[in-house]
DNA sequence: GCCTGTGAAGCTATTCACAGCT
DNA sequence: AGCTGTGAATAGCTTCACAGGC
């Protein structure tokens, strides 16, 4: 590794910024300056020119960055070379809205297993991809050298979920269940809490507004 | 408001403290101590005192927070007394998912309209709530006193109804297009990008382990 | 002139550490 | 003895501002 780790929110901007990139790419730009990018990810252009810094990427003063060269550069920061497996465990409606989001979207990132305890869930094929029961985690994951977890099962079971994708070997959790989970520190944990994110929307809509009224 | 309105942050905190303190409650304990909340909630025992110092509320030296009193200063503090209603604008798999997480979850946050532009959708009850042509988005929401809004439609299709959102006033939007939002900023915007918490995940479960593994 | 790359400054969030209470 | 509440210190993140290059 040529430069520190960077923090978590690099790395998430990073992504972001890739898609952005992406797209621009499709709409045949071939450069793009920071102050570009910035605005199309709505941070600043010094934000952009910081993360950026942590790929040992290097724009040109004239030009910017190019853009192909940018994203290349990125995709050798965040991708595993041959990608990386993805499992879901909880095949309820939000799993189900989940592994068809994904499907085809990232290809290095693939979810190549669902796990339900529902006997009618199990041994079929949902949004393409096999659904095993619950108690055929650690094998699965294991047979088919699954890094990643998704946990979209209801709160009484995640954490007995997320013990199971540990001992399995995952090092990296994706949490949709409305609890903390207890992982020991050498894994990672991305918490997506909906009922949070609404009440603070919620929150926010109504403080916003006065709070830009009165100026200072 | 009688203390600096607290950060993002804190909100999410408090809204977090709540749902522990109520399962805790449930559970038959009466007090809790700032580090019997923290422990529940993954952070340290000097954030819960912080947090709750933006409440107002006082907790006692000798046997800690009073539950169901730091519960009801949580909920006077976070939630608009007659509850504020929510629209959700686009019924996919994700929509369907979500409209379904949210029922019966939180009272006082409740989805009362549904938008979608295919007219096989619109016209019924999905989720147990109507689901309403695009086209009538400004009607309902203002109609019906929203002030939130769910934006689950496709990415390109994102920033023209945050637009319409905004036009027809709601103050805070829960966005899980893949899309940044450019929106006026007496509005609040939560962004819940899938996609770039995948990707976190897979490059920290690559790298948090080695990372350990060097003690520093 | 307007860009990138980056040390230094500034800000925000968290943690420390202890006075005060029971 | 062990807690809360909080000023002060620290750590982490973002922005400023400018040297260097085209």
């Amino acid at each position: 590794m040529r430069h520190p780790t960077p923090t978590d929110k690099t790395i998430g901007r990073l992504s972001l910024y890739r898609r952005l990139l992406e797209q621009a790419a499709l709409a045949g730009r071939s450069h793009a300056y920071s102050h570009d990018l910035a605005g199309l990810a709505g941070v600043t252009s010094a934000q952009v020119r910081r993360d950026i810094m942590a790929l040992g990427y290097h724009g040109n003063p004239s030009r910017g960055y190019e853009i192909n060269g940018l994203v290349d550069s990125i995709e050798q920061y965040l991708d595993q070379p041959g990608g990386q497996r993805v499992a879901l465990a909880g095949v309820g409606n939000l799993g189900r809205a989940i592994m068809a989001f994904f499907t085809n979207r990232r290809p290095h990132l693939r979810i190549v297993a669902a796990f339900d305890t529902d006997p009618d869930k199990t041994g079929r094929l949902i949004a393409g991809c096999p659904c095993h029961p619950m108690s055929d985690l650690a094998r699965v994951v294991d047979e088919q050298g699954i890094t990643v977890g998704i946990i979209t099962v209801p709160a009484a079971a995640a954490q007995a979920i997320a013990d199971q994708f540990v001992r399995a070997g995952c090092h990296g959790l994706l949490n949709f269940a409305p609890v903390p989970l207890q992982v020991p520190n050498a894994v990672y944990v991305e918490d997506i809490d909906m009922t949070m994110s609404l009440e603070k929307v919620a929150f926010f809509a109504r403080h916003h507004t006065t709070e830009e009224a009165v100026v200072s």
